[in-house]
DNA sequence: CCGGCTCCTGAGAGCGCTCTCACACTGAGA
DNA sequence: TCTCAGTGTGAGAGCGCTCTCAGGAGCCGG
């Protein structure tokens, strides 16, 4: 049989280190304390294994030192298989880390996970919220402005909700591909677009047409979902479309693998008759066949900085609204 | 100006319904109230939009409806590029959604964070962890074990400490791999382990030996570490050691990758020179070339089933010790 | 018409912590 | 010697909830 009534609280400790609860208290959390009953409460609190009650603490602090990131795309898809979402979790998570914050996890596949989780955040479950992946016509980000807690987005939420946000340059990025492909000589340059209801979608298209638009070059466009079989469709679309196509800038490394296998189908060579530019960098990029071209963007480095503006913003910081990081063409053997 | 002290309490709810807080606790929890007052306490409730606070409910019930779920790998790693990770966060995920419970996610690169962890989890935080991606030494399935808290793993735990589980029948997926390959008449069968410090490696290895052991054939073994650039490594000794191999089976879809890759380095043709099996199923076995065979193992289920079993220890349930899901072969082009 | 039963309700204690406030004690300056 | 900062400490209220317990209302049989 266990001793009663579990774990040690502040008062018991208290009773052994032989100084008021309130002492305790101010040794836990730093405060001034004479030199002996700092080290006797150290001493008991030792002894006894004591650990704070993070929920008394959290009923009168009203912090719960919990951080949401919420994922509001099916599940499905959030895990398909690029490494977008992992990459965004282990920056957040490293951040979160340091300030001795925990992460919590939210992925609203459903509507009524999606009510749960506002719920839940309406609730002060949790300190601040991490909205990633947004889609164009999504609810949330209204309905967390309006409960009023932080929030960072990754990339600049679509609809009328100014919330504060973490992006990438995708446009200059997209531009970028495009005249890397332009300076080698190519002259038919399509693009496969992503969905255009995403942000990444939507700039990465306007970065291809920019850049064309500065040459006197026709723009050729086909749109997938990001994914490598939604890549390979609209490659064959494009072949269809203008076979005389040499050039390919895909919105997503893994729609330029499905690419990849549709010009090899097609029994073009990549890149002497098509180059091929993806844009993520992702693992598997450097595995393709031929090493894939593409845009990185700096993945790890958008969930730290997601996680510090919202640690701000909690503590009660005023951060810029906007933050852009930079993409950077990586040249492989594909374009 | 908005109105002073924030969110409504169970004091105002009551008092608005013109019933007493013990009334409104008893609606909202679902306990017996005659209609009338369920119906004032409703409109109040809705009126006023009260949320419980959970700190407050956490303190007295000594439930916080979490559930954490700890990687205890160095996060590079566990996000690196298999979609194991995600796979398993996407099932535990929809069981606690459906159980109204949240999810923390805890990853354990650094010795700090391991320490951080087990506060936390000493701290009775959450209800109950899950143990994923353990490798041979970690001291976490002790601590936790110790601590008395609610645990399951995914895959047995090396070491002393028994803690139930839920794992795949790793042996039998890889019996079944290299049986497939003895069939269609493969003759030096090599193979590319795993980590020799994680229950995957070490069992998709003995699965190899003991199908190789019932027929005569001599066992090749590389190790590597479950990545793309390992398995290559793996492969390119094999050919050194073994230029007549016929066969290779990867203990992972990426190292398979791996092997693919140096294979066609070496001018090997997969499948008529050199039969290739891979496993995990994940969803780039699609996409190689050849098609990858391989071992599918049910990862969202793994996922799925972990969620279920420690919320049945949560809820004071006595649970099987050992869940075994089924594996599959899934014949692609590659064996 | 009364005792006993069931059912609902309200009062109130208490979960473990933080934080304000007042008090005791020191030492400097008048 | 007395006042006045300045410093450390303890008492106690209160965060918002659950849950026990006793009491009141309604209904039955006697």
């Amino acid at each position: 049989m266990s001793r009663a009534a579990g774990r040690p609280t502040l008062d018991s400790v208290a009773a052994r280190a032989g100084v008021s609860r309130a002492t305790v208290s101010r040794v836990v959390n730093g405060l001034a304390v004479t030199e002996s009953s700092q080290a006797a409460v150290r001493r008991a609190i030792d002894e006894l294994g004591y650990v704070p009650n993070h929920a008394a603490r959290t009923l009168v602090t009203q912090r719960t030192d919990l951080i949401a990131l919420v994922l509001p795309e099916t599940t499905d898809r959030v895990f398909s298989d690029d490494q977008f979402f992992p990459g965004v979790v282990n920056g957040v998570s490293q951040v979160l880390e340091q300030a001795d914050k925990q992460l919590v996890l939210m992925l609203a596949g459903s509507a009524a996970s999606h009510a749960r989780i506002e719920r839940s955040i309406a609730a002060r479950h949790v300190d601040g919220v991490l909205l990633a992946s947004l889609h164009g016509a999504d609810p949330l980000p209204a309905a967390l402005a309006r409960i009023g807690i932080p929030v960072v987005c990754n990339e600049r939420p679509l609809g009328s909700t100014p919330l504060p946000y973490v992006g990438v340059d995708n446009l200059g990025g997209a531009a970028a591909a495009v005249g890397h492909l332009l300076d080698s000589g190519r002259t038919r340059i399509a693009t496969i677009a992503g969905p255009q209801d995403m942000i990444a979608g939507i700039d990465r298209l306007a970065g291809y047409r920019s850049a064309l638009h500065g040459s006197s070059r026709r723009s050729i466009v086909a749109v997938g979902d990001f994914t490598l079989d939604s890549g390979m469709a609209a490659m064959r679309q494009l072949l269809d479309d203008d076979p005389g196509l040499d050039a390919v800038f895909a919105a997503s490394d893994l729609m330029a693998q499905g690419a990849l296998k549709a010009l090899r189908d097609a029994g073009r060579r990549v890149p002497d008759d098509v180059a091929v530019v993806g844009f993520d960098d992702t693992a598997s990029a450097r595995h393709t066949d031929p090493p894939l071209t593409t845009v990185r963007q700096p993945i790890i480095q958008i969930g730290r900085q997601m996680a510090r503006q919202v640690l701000r913003l909690v503590a009660g910081d005023r951060i810029e609204a906007t933050t852009t990081l930079p993409t950077e063409l990586v040249l492989r053997q594909s374009a």
